[in-house]
DNA sequence: TTGAGAATGATAATCATTCTTATTTGAAAT
DNA sequence: ATTTCAAATAAGAATGATTATCATTCTCAA
């Protein structure tokens, strides 16, 4: 919804390509997303948006608050709306799901420690990586 | 020290390659390295590995368990000793300075809600990015 | 509506990493 | 000490993700 405020607010101006990656993770098929599922996605729906312009317009979107990119392991980006909340993630070695959470007591230890050895806490990342125990990983995830 | 066992008990044949790699790590310059650093060092101390020998045998330790792989901001791997020890680290955004912390609380903390959600924890990472307050940033670190 | 500047898409370039292959090496057996 | 041969290496090509280039197209304020 009201996707030209979001854009205009973040100093872009509204264009096709821009509206239809941020109407995409709005419309929120799935929440973390790469440039390549990105690119495949508006492809799939007749939107011929050029890879470049996707990889653009995700770090425009990164920059401008309106997504948060993730770097889970293996190396290639992760994108997710950006919602305000901030929270950790658990990423399911087996089947890829991914869960998010939480947690007060971490973070407030975290800024703790930081403060503790002199740095000014400017953001975390933390990543659980675990096999989730339920029957045969029954998550359906993308490969 | 003894490196030619530590090979052989990770199943690996003790290579000049390999003991150079080992020894660059346990000379500790500096206690995180990526590939391509590694390569340069050795490079530097007139041992002409190729760069897809480091690769190869970065991989080959960390999968021995002698090696730890991060995958901080940015996508590119480093790797540091493993000492038995885990540890988390917080990175000076300003300087790349890293520092080494572990706190059990923020552990004990993980396990459980991993556990809550179903989880068997296999591994986590958890990176503090944040900038040194010391006057003007005096680690001197690699660029 | 129109013009300046921003955005786009096609493609080439880059960067880290992996693969291929011919050659060399370590170490077990002579 | 030599032979032997699987394992390891070096060099460079190949790959995959991402970024840069650049001519063309589009947005939007005047």
């Amino acid at each position: 919804m009201h996707q030209p405020e979001n854009l205009k607010n973040a100093g872009l101006k509204t264009t096709l390509p821009r509206l239809k990656v941020l109407s995409l993770f709005e419309s929120a098929q799935s929440r973390h997303m790469s440039a390549e599922e990105v690119y495949k996605l508006l492809h799939a729906s007749g939107d011929d948006v050029g890879l470049a312009t996707v990889y653009r317009v995700l770090t425009q979107f990164e920059q401008a608050g309106l997504l948060v990119r993730h770097n889970f392991e293996g190396g290639k980006s992760v994108f997710e709306l950006n919602e305000g909340k901030h929270h950790d993630h658990i990423v399911c070695l087996q089947c890829g799901h991914v869960e998010e959470f939480f947690d007060p007591e971490i973070e407030t230890r975290q800024e703790k420690i930081a403060i503790e050895r002199g740095f000014s806490v400017h953001d975390h990342s933390l990543y659980i990586y675990a096999d989730c125990l339920k029957d045969a990983c029954p998550h359906k995830s993308k490969p």
